[in-house]
DNA sequence: TAATTTTGCATCGTGAACGATATATTTAGT
DNA sequence: ACTAAATATATCGTTCACGATGCAAAATTA
């Protein structure tokens, strides 16, 4: 076989598609108990920093679209995680907040960075080695990110 | 706030899920004209190298499980890219070979790559950067692969 | 003010990822 | 040979990711 680059080994789309599916699943045990996912997750995060944010304040910090989010939210109210509720000045406009529920769970999630960083740790020796990678991934992220955008605006 | 470690811009895996998602739809104009999906290539990749191979074979190449592999396999079938024929020696196990067109679909292929490198360069200017960091992706997948697959024994 | 465009969010359909479970076979143990 | 365990694949249900599209409330322009 003479297409070297075609080979799944020289692929690093396939090492990030991989990668990011075995560190969610890493998280699995810490979410279950707490009855929620990874995105879900990345959505507290976000609640947790500031409370009350507009469903594209949302969607912008993760860089999603209103499709995958708006039914996120919908489960999550489901759930009582999140209340939905609309905007004075503007209704079109919802405003997401954590209920009581939302926020206690903040205290069991604390434990989580520090737990999982152990759990790294100890499957491959050298966390500092992972930590370098950061930055080349913004670098990544924020190249495609225009380029993507710019995709969307064609439209 | 207090938590440094519960932000967003300090978690990894948010990184490695972003990054995944953006790449892949990089390749979107590409896969659009083939009719083909970003895990559809990563079949097709595992088969151009080798063709004839099990359900089992591709699914630990692309370190993914039966329920998700199946029904990829089968949408490949419908679409015409695949064969998925009963081996004589063991009736439990499919052979899965490319079609004509699966076969077909390697020539268009060939350019992806060279031209995904070339956006990328074009868009975050080193690359090399990027593929240093490839041997750390390997080391925190292998690390991975094993815890995961030592938690789906527990079962 | 009326007509037009933009914005914010939602709905729908399709393809994936994945836990749980099912169903044949095949293999191993007795 | 007979039963139990392992194996290979498939099915089902839920949650996401995302393109396409809809819709009503703003904002802009005529």
């Amino acid at each position: 076989m003479d297409n070297e680059q075609l080979k799944l080994e020289n692929q690093l789309c396939f090492r990030l598609y991989t990668a990011a599916r075995l560190v969610t699943s890493v998280y699995q045990p810490y979410f279950a108990p707490m009855g929620i996912t990874y995105p879900q997750y990345l959505v507290l995060l976000v609640l947790w920093e500031k409370n009350h944010q507009t469903v594209m304040d949302i969607a912008h910090r993760l860089l999603l679209d209103s499709n995958t989010v708006t039914p996120l939210l919908q489960r999550m109210e489901k759930a009582g995680l999140i209340a939905r509720t609309i905007s004075n000045e503007d209704t079109r406009v919802r405003i997401i907040s954590l209920t009581e529920k939302g926020k206690t769970l903040q205290e069991q999630a604390k434990e989580i960075p520090a737990c999982l960083g152990g759990e790294l740790e100890c499957k491959i020796g050298d966390l500092s080695e992972l930590l370098a990678i950061i930055p080349t991934l913004d670098k990544l992220i924020d190249g495609l990110k225009q380029s993507v955008e710019s995709q969307k605006s064609k439209s």
